[in-house]
RNA sequence: GCCGGGGUGGCGGAAUGGCAGACGCUGCGGACUUAAAAUCCGCUGGGGGAAACCCCGUACGGGUUCAAGUCCCGUCCUCGGCACCA
């Protein structure tokens, strides 16, 4: 008969199914699992093997999971709202609903035929009413709780997709979706007031074992600095005060300017008269410049005197107010206190605009007066600081801050660079914002009961590019009544960011045809937290802090009672092909559907995990899923040809126990250790050692084999496991355990050197002590010739490995 | 500029400080076959040698060690993240 994938690849397929064989139970006796994909975006263009590598990985580690004795969660849902379908919709003229069925349709049959053991009953999607009526309730919450706020303000704005971002969705200065050039647009946004949660996203990092490099992207996204706010007096002007954020107060006898941000509120109130126009046409400019040139550009200085200056709250010293586009009005304060001796940027804008440049910091044998030639930023002690002189760096921090602090003119403060989300689209296919705008009574909440706010159909998708979302234009939509008062009323016409739907889905898995709560506390108590999360990188900060930071928030609200949703983190590497991630666009995608139809699902799987280690990038190569297919119809042979005798065999030889056990071990290892394409490897070792045995052989190494084999090949596996002659599905066996002392060996064959070169090597009991070991070597003729006369100085002995002679 | 990851045969890669190149792909040779495909077997880092064997070799330069792909210092290249964050 010979290895036919493509017959029993549907058949066992079928039999899991109906025996429930994939779906998690909630009463189970069995400790919990919960291993969870990044839910996938339904796109037009289907799944390439870039997409099954992850999944692929998850599923070895579900299964695995299971037949080491959990009962496993492994679901799969649809991330269904998100542009793509709207601007097909636009395009096409058919509701992006129509168009998004259609893509989670092929999406599940190809799915499917990656055998994955999917618990589909659990199946969920964000764009259907019944999931996003909780999107909206959660919305609800943030808002009650004031961490949803309304707020005019220039914000992101993508002209190409008409519709705000939020800072994370901002690259290079691009638009991370579409790579258009981000502008600025003043709007009147829904905010969500992430930054509340900056200390505790960043703390509750160290409790997760996640790659280092995500935790670190986190972490620096978050951007926490520890420093001062320190104000300085207006000269001439009691009434106004200009406010810093510094991390350097040690240097505050250093600054010898002031400067603004451009957009900063005071520059109106301070400009002199003399100076005003050119101040105008300074911040007209600056303004003018998108955040690309404004960031991208060449790091050259531009900046402008105000013609006021601010006094030094430590030394009453006059210094002079510029505004300059290198000081952002959204971090810190807007403004700072330039201390070009010690900052490389207040160095750069001194020397353009010739102003002083003083030392306050010197390193350990440099005079006080010795001039720079650059910002100094190390370390040193205090020089040009009065009474401060002598102090080290920490010392000079602490101590200028509490003089300060005691004259009321500044405290301790710690700064972000965590902004808070824009989180209103302007955008028809996505999440209705819960609101109504009422004259008399203000914004109102929708009543719980009256969700889920529908999205209506609407007859033009288009943006309107004006700042308002399409379903603006829809009367029927928009005229209400409030909920309060029952007077007439507009509905919030804004839909939320696509990421939305995706904060929680993890946790409506544990409970996702609940109607009438998002789920319950009980069931998603049990399931959760993710056990292990499997996904790409490129959500390092986007999606998971956004599922952070919602997770943190119903922890709050006492929803549930875990504060981090995901405990295990693991980002598989990408697919490449001639170099380049598979994209449509590029053209090098690889899809797998051929790949199946012509190899089976069980070879797919196998390449897709030997192609590398998971977490690195990979090229695709072609040619090598033959080894792959090769490898199975070798496995199907000997379990053919073998079975048979298996069965009355009651003793196995030494070299196949051994096999087994060190089999059992490895791939139990390796799985551990998501060193997949080592566990490929593991056994084709094995199944050379069974191939060069005559003879039958044993059941007990057969089962243990197919067993160990089932989480990477399981359709493969489950076939060889009914030619043993079991009557049940193989993932309900156990995973086998390996006894090491079959791994023991009696003799060993060690490496004789010389001098750390390898001269012989001899097979010696792995007991042999060093005397009877060198006499012994000592006669053999490579090592005589290599020992001529010279004395033995010194014999390393690692029994079991090598005996290492060092000779002069 | 700052913070990470990585440089091993023709290719993908393997190697608790202890035999570098497991396993697979490619290529070459052989068996089977009327023939081909499939399958099976052997060889496949470089140089020298008739052979036994010898020398070189994990980006580059140093170091630690009996022993370094692995640890330490420096350099180069490459990929990713952040980027005027005070």
């Amino acid at each position: 008969m010979g290895y036919e994938p493509n017959i029993i690849e549907p058949k066992w397929r079928k039999v899991w199914n109906e025996a429930h064989l994939n779906e998690a139970r909630d009463d189970s006796a069995r400790p919990k699992y919960y291993c969870l994909d990044m839910f996938p975006y339904p796109s037009g263009s289907g799944l390439h093997v870039g997409h099954w590598r992850g999944y692929v990985l998850s599923d070895v580690f579900s299964r695995y999971k299971r037949l080491r004795g959990y009962e496993v969660l492994h679901p799969m849902g649809w991330d269904a709202f998100g542009l793509p379908a709207e601007n097909d919709a636009i395009k096409k003229g058919i509701h992006p609903s129509v168009g998004t069925a259609r893509n989670i349709a092929n999406f599940k049959l190809q799915l499917e035929q990656m055998g994955a053991m999917f618990d589909w009953t659990r199946e969920i999607n964000t764009s259907s009413p019944e999931y996003y009526k909780f999107t909206q309730w959660i919305f609800l919450q943030l808002f009650d709780m004031g961490l949803a706020y309304r707020k005019e303000m220039p914000i992101n704005w993508c002209p190409s997709c008409k519709t705000g971002l939020a800072n994370e969705e901002v690259v290079d200065g691009a638009c991370e979706r579409c790579g258009a050039e981000v502008t600025k647009k003043n709007l009147n946004q829904w905010m969500l007031r992430i930054t509340a949660y900056a200390e505790r996203l960043l703390t509750d990092l160290e409790t997760l074992e996640w790659p280092d490099k995500v935790k670190k992207m986190q972490a620096n996204w978050i951007g926490k600095s520890e420093g001062a706010r320190i104000r300085f007096a207006v000269k001439g002007d009691t009434d106004q005060q200009i406010e810093v954020f510094t991390t350097r107060p040690d240097t505050l006898y250093g600054a010898t300017y002031m400067v603004l941000a451009p957009e900063h509120p005071l520059v109106e109130v301070i400009t002199t008269v003399e100076q005003h126009a050119f101040v105008q046409k300074y911040v007209r400019e600056a303004l003018a410049k998108s955040a690309l040139t404004r960031q991208m550009q060449d790091k050259s200085k531009t900046g402008q005197f105000t013609g006021a200056y601010a006094i030094n709250p430590i030394n009453d010293e006059a210094l002079p107010i510029y505004i300059a586009d290198y000081v952002l009005m959204d971090y810190g304060t807007g403004a700072i206190m330039a201390v070009p001796g010690h900052d490389e940027r207040d160095f750069a804008f001194a020397v353009a605009y010739q102003l002083p440049i003083r030392r306050v910091i010197a390193e350990k044998g440099v005079a006080a007066n010795v001039p720079l030639k650059e910002a100094y930023t190390g370390e040193g002690l205090l020089v040009h600081s009065a009474a401060f002189d002598g102090l080290s760096i920490t010392e000079g921090k602490r101590a200028i801050l509490a003089h300060l602090e005691a004259s009321g003119r500044a405290e301790a403060v710690v700064s972000y660079k965590l902004r808070d989300w824009v989180f209103a689209r302007q955008r028809y296919w996505g999440e209705p914002i819960p609101l109504i705008h009422c004259a008399s009574c203000g914004t109102v909440p929708v009543p719980e009961s009256d969700l889920p706010v529908l999205l209506p159909d609407v007859e033009r998708y288009e943006p309107t590019g004006t700042g308002e979302s399409p379903l603006a234009a829809m009367e029927s939509f928009v005229q209400t009544t409030c909920p309060k008062c029952q007077g007439p009323a507009r509905r919030e016409t804004d839909t939320m960011p696509q990421w939305a739907g995706s904060c929680w889905y993890f946790l409506r898995f544990a409970d996702p045809h609940n109607q009438e709560q998002l789920f319950s506390k009980e069931k998603v108590d049990h399931w959760l937290p993710v056990d292990m999360y499997i996904g790409g990188v490129e959500h390092a900060v986007l999606h998971l802090l956004y599922a952070r930071f919602f997770t943190k928030v119903l922890y709050d609200r006492k929803v549930i009672s875990f504060n981090e949703p995901f405990l295990r983190l693991f980002n598989q590497g990408m697919l490449t092909l001639n170099g380049a991630k598979m994209s449509k666009s590029k053209g090098n995608v690889v899809s797998p559907d051929e790949l199946v139809e012509r190899y089976g699902t069980d070879t797919v799987r196998l390449y897709e995990l030997f192609v590398g280690p998971p977490e690195v990038d990979a090229e695709w190569n072609p040619r090598a899923i033959d080894g792959m297919a090769r490898f199975l119809s070798r496995v199907y042979r000997l379990m053919e040809e073998r079975t048979v005798h298996a069965v009355g065999r009651q003793h196995a030889e030494r070299a196949v126990l051994k096999a087994r056990h060190r089999l059992i071990k490895q791939v139990t290892e390796r799985i551990e250790s998501f060193r997949f394409n080592t566990v490929v490897s593991a056994f084709m070792e094995f199944v050379s050692v069974m191939n060069d045995q005559s003879g039958a052989l044993d059941r007990e190494t057969l089962e243990a084999f197919v067993i160990c084999m089932s989480p990477l090949a399981p359709h493969l596996a489950e076939e060889c496991w009914r030619m043993l002659g079991h009557k049940t599905s193989v993932f309900l066996a156990e995973w086998p355990v390996f006894d090491p002392s079959y791994l023991q060996e009696d003799e060993v064959e060690i490496v004789i050197q010389v001098n750390g070169k390898i001269k012989d090597r001899v097979t010696v009991a792995m007991d042999a002590p060093l005397d009877a070991l060198l006499e012994q070597v000592k006669a053999r003729e490579l090592v005589d010739r290599a020992l001529a006369g010279k004395a033995i100085v010194k014999p390393i002995y690692v029994p079991g490995k090598l005996l290492n002679l060092v000779v002069r």
